[in-house]
DNA sequence: TTGTCTCTTGAACACGTGTTCACTGATCTG
DNA sequence: CAGATCAGTGAACACGTGTTCAAGAGACAA
């Protein structure tokens, strides 16, 4: 490799102003080139083009912000990103947000205090709106973002705010039809693993699964966890073993939960699933159908999520004082070998 | 609710002008406030921060970005998103660039071509660096980068292109160390599972073991996959499973790989690990301390990976001229039941 | 030819910031 | 006390863009 090419000769970048002398125009002819919809002549679109693509130039985007008092940044707030469910919810609204012109902005945060902080952070970079699937902003940040006109999307949370959206699939859905699928197999004890920490998403699922249950009639028992973690899913395993329950049908708020419950009870009781009992999990993460999990659970439509929020989003944008909406997405069960 | 609060005053942002006139000092000064180490007396600051505060003010950061010629903006392009592994990698750059100052632009993205795409489109945004931990971006594009003075980081990836920085962790000393781990403990086969798809980490996790054992006078097996994905493992067992193998120990370059080998093999082929035969991975993703699992593996070293990667972005971009480096960090091996 | 209307163009402005550069007043030095 | 030094200040500029507005060019009807 030459020297030349080893120290490459550092370029100003250009601008529209140079675009506009080589191909002989106003600089508000090649601002009008990159516009959509504005007003131009076919000769004078081309000629700025070619002269454009000669010179690499790219609009530059942070005075386009300044100008337009909007970027097309898009804050993406999100916490528990070990679990594989929030990684495919990630990818799935970065791929969306990039495809429809949109850049995320990613915070990575732990906890309802650096959410506040991350979406105070985001005020301050022009963004057009702002996702968050970590913990329930608090109420004051969300009035900021209305103020000035940031919207904002909530995914799986419950709590109402105004002018801020929401987007959830059908957990209280969910839990019911998990009930029904044991009552229909024929499990007589019903069991609910219940995490103590409140996440809205997850006590609907428990909510509407303990709901289905008392209104049929069956047995109900529910044993407290912390979290809906792995860890809990073992810890819930050793506290049902000691129950020595006969034909019981049980539902874990979350697949990670699930796994733990399952690995537990087959490693280190030795169940025989699905012959003395039954679990069913929630979200579809991929390691449910790796052999050793087999898991029934519901898919999460994380795609339909992303789509969904976008609408929220784009709609809002338009008119800042529509009513706060809350989109509820169905979900599908997928029977795997942890049911009859 | 007040239909007051229903409906928030829709303020415009106050402006460094607004603090200025507030505080009875001019706009340099509040600039000045909110810059470290600029010439200011401190009853000015206090002032300035006290009229800031009351006024909600924040800097613009578009403006600030195109008066610079720099924002905080890192971009952060990444693939494979449904591996816990790189979710756990993004988690540990995001947060650490968001420590250091700097706010990670993300793209997630498909494939080479892509890849180019998103860092063409970073450079429209004044970024302060990319970080590329997909696969490897076409030489053009890195030097263009290296044109503008945007430092480039790449992870996990060996390709060496002029001002292009890297990251990996040992891959080949990990593999290195996994055979020796399977001599030590007498295993009589070794057995290395290779993906077809080129990733240079993984490839190097697989020279780095059949070095080994060829030097060591072993016996080793190569068992060919299209790549180190879960079913491969799988496809990788079956395979296994038809050559009746005694004694042997099996390193597969990839944790997801590991465990879709030790699922099938335990579920389908009913094997007893680690009496028959011994595992190794590569990753040491949540996953592989599940009870099912309960992997011998090498710890990547996140939190030092990201560290190390901002390290390289602050100096490259203090001075574009340093010679390329490759920073590899050191690996350990968690020692697990997939091992005696 | 004259008047009207449509389409295109370029000059000027605004967006909000960080920094440069004189300039002021105070403090220190001999 | 005179001169030199120095921290602190404010006016002005530059960053690169999208849009407004008046003006020009051309087509068409009367």
């Amino acid at each position: 490799m030459s020297p030349k090419e080893r120290h490459p000769q550092r370029k100003q970048a250009a601008t529209s102003f140079d675009v506009a002398r080589r191909a002989g125009v106003s600089r508000a002819v090649v601002s009008r080139a990159f516009t959509p919809g504005s007003s131009i002549s076919p000769e004078s679109r081309k000629k700025v083009l070619k002269a454009a693509s000669e010179l690499d130039y790219r609009v530059n985007q942070m005075a386009r912000a300044l100008n337009l008092k909007r970027s097309d940044l898009v804050g993406l707030v999100v916490s528990d990103m070990a679990n594989p469910y929030r990684a495919a919810q990630i990818d799935a609204l970065a791929k969306r947000l990039v495809a429809d012109g949109y850049r995320p902005l990613l915070f990575c945060v732990d906890g309802n205090a650096e959410t506040e902080q991350s979406i105070s952070l985001l005020l301050n970079y022009s963004v057009s709106g702002v996702v968050v699937t970590s913990g329930l902003p608090p109420e004051a940040i969300c009035f900021k973002c209305a103020e000035r006109n940031v919207p904002l999307v909530i995914i799986d949370r419950g709590h109402n705010y105004p002018h801020v959206d929401q987007v959830t699939s059908d957990n209280a859905g969910g839990g019911h039809e998990a009930a029904a699928k044991f009552i229909r197999q024929g499990n007589r004890h019903l069991v609910a693993v219940e995490p103590d920490l409140v996440v809205f998403s997850v006590s609907a699922r428990v909510e509407g699964f303990k709901h289905a249950a008392k209104s049929s009639g069956c047995e109900l028992t529910v044993i407290r966890v912390s979290d809906p973690s792995y860890a809990s899913g073992q810890q819930a395993a050793d506290r049902f073993a000691c129950k020595a329950m006969r034909n019981a049908g049980v539902f874990c708020p979350t697949d990670l939960c699930a796994l733990g419950f399952l690995d537990a009870m087959r490693t280190k009781h030795g169940a025989d699933i699905p012959q003395e009992l039954s679990v069913i999990g929630y979200d579809d993460i991929p390691q449910s159908s790796w052999e050793f999990a087999n898991l029934t659970t519901f898919r999460q439509p994380v795609v339909e999520i992303a789509a969904t929020t976008l609408e929220l989003l784009e709609s809002r944008f338009a008119d800042p004082e529509l009513e706060e909406r809350q989109v509820v997405l169905p979900v599908h069960m997928i029977e795997r070998g942890t049911t009859l």
